[in-house]
DNA sequence: GATGAATGAGGATTCATTCAT
DNA sequence: TATGAATGAATCCTCATTCAT
């Protein structure tokens, strides 16, 4: 008799431990071995519950976007009747936030963006990120501006956001309120504007 | 007599196979067999001119971030009467074109980006790109602003840069005028302010 | 569940193939591919089970020590009520018994005993080989002479099995009656002194 | 106009440069690349003088042997007028001290003895050192004993000495005069039976 | 005579995956 | 369900040798 249940606790336990190896040993260096050891199990585990590595990393990474998005919007949730400005930083508050509370994180997003480039499931999941990302700013900027106008705004705080947290990711770490208050100091000008 | 100055042939050949290849399998891809092919050659010969794999990576990233501040200077050069806003678009201008040029660079670039974080040589390199980078947009803001105030205005630029490269990265190529727009619109409305 | 008990079958099979590689193509002759062929398994089998091809040759080393001292300590039981001269015979009868009973071992022998001298871990358990065996010999003459003259003797005798070993080794094969004599007629000389 | 006497000059200097090589990387880590290295020539040049890696070893135990000899015949001459013992004491005397005038030698005639094993040419090297080592020592013997008694002895110092001089090789370094006095012990023995 | 460029064959090792249990 | 044994393909790298100069 099988024992029931266990695809939801191998599978977010093998993520979890994936995402761990990369942080640890890098994108190349999370091996099936390397991750199957993390999780406790064996590495023939991850061929049973995923069909094979890039099952795992796929999944993963779907992961990570999953739990960005939430993240992003509880946060827009609280400032559900606040102003354009506040929305707008809220977004950017859970985009950069991410990266401070789980900083392993940063690495894994490297290298499956590094990654996506030439796999195209990775890559797939990537533009659903970059896109809904943007949407949401999108739709913050739309209360005050017209469509190509909000596009180009949008456009330019996401590009902001991904900047500081890639170079962020270089120094080792995010300053984040200092990354914060440029972005901040970017939107008002833009509001300002007559 | 052995053949001379085959260091100087070979070198720059497998160079600019390595950035081919890293473009077109990616930086896991990328073997020594696949670069060496790519260049015509034996693969032995990485290891006759580089000492190994690690230091044609090594090399290859040394001679893009070369290149890339050579466009850069040469670009500050052409405004080296003009004003603020000017020379800070020349660099804007050539972060961005750098692409725009050799579009199988910025993939190249990516795959450096993300294996820096676990390979010190690399590591280092690329924070030497991203301080000077830094510093060149620094240099220009200082001449209207007060130190602090200059290197908030310059990261964030930095910032910009990145990661609309990055997102560029994403799409398949840059939309090189409206990235550019983009800043020049940021650096516009931070000299506007009082 | 997996298959139970495979290392205690892999492992002295795969010692058994290296110890027949070493003797047929020599010590740089046994590569993994030669070793695993003969063992009828996968090179890669050898990392699982010994973390790599030193691991291998310390684990074969380290066995034939075993095997030889195994063998010393039975004779050495079977002489436990005999004279000085029948123990110290007995020891001489079970080095040199050694290399008569599986010839490929003296070719096995030689490579290891050339290999210690530059690689630490099988230098160790050459040391160790080397120094039970004096310390076995020291022990049966300490019981007629003293601590420094015992310690001479056992020098000397220990010496003249390795030479002839040696030698023996070289003309393909020891003549080991011949050779337990003339070590015998040395015993013998030694003992019957005032 | 090919320079005259290069051969004499380029094979003692690249023979040289053999031992040292092996003693210091060991016989595996002898490679050309390094023994030109240390001679301060190009790779190719062993090719040229030696027709290859084996010519070069083969001639490098080759000088070893003759060395060998040329010290042992001038003390034996040293000893012409001597008595037996004096005469034995001078091959032991010469055998013994050959490793430590000069003690990287040590490690390469170990190397050479484990490959003579596989390596026919160098077989019939070993072969004539250690037959005409044993040969000295006979002809010594015979001024006092019938034939097979002085091959008897010779044979029981051969090996003393081949012995000594292998655990001593081991031990990092020969106590010479130790090493001495026990085969004089034994000669003395031998020489005072009835 | 002498060189360094160049190579092909072969070295150990790693890895994702499959399989019998 | 879960395992560890087992593998084949592919990794980088080394080495003795050859070749054009």
């Amino acid at each position: 008799m099988p024992k029931v249940g266990m695809p939801e606790i191998r599978k977010p336990q093998l993520i979890e431990a994936t995402i761990t190896a990369i942080d640890k040993h890098g994108f190349p260096g999370a091996t099936v071995s390397v991750i199957s050891k993390k999780a406790g199990v064996s590495p023939a585990i991850i061929n049973h519950y995923f069909g094979g590595k890039d099952g795992l990393l796929e999944a993963t990474m779907r992961s990570l976007i999953k739990e960005f998005f939430e993240v992003l919007h509880s946060e827009l949730y609280l400032t559900r009747d606040g102003d354009i400005f506040e929305k707008a930083m809220a977004i950017v508050r859970a985009s950069i936030s991410q990266s401070q509370t789980r900083p392993q994180v940063v690495k894994t997003w490297m290298g499956f963006w590094a990654s996506a480039m030439h796999k195209p499931a990775l890559y797939r999941l990537q533009k659903v990120y970059s896109r809904r990302l943007l949407s949401c700013l999108v739709v913050v900027f739309r209360e005050r501006f017209e469509k190509e106008r909000a596009r180009e705004i949008a456009f330019t705080v996401a590009a902001m956001i991904d900047g500081m947290w890639l170079r962020g990711s270089l120094a080792g770490g995010i300053d984040n309120q200092h990354a914060a208050d440029r972005i901040n100091e970017y939107i008002s000008l833009v509001l300002k504007q007559p």
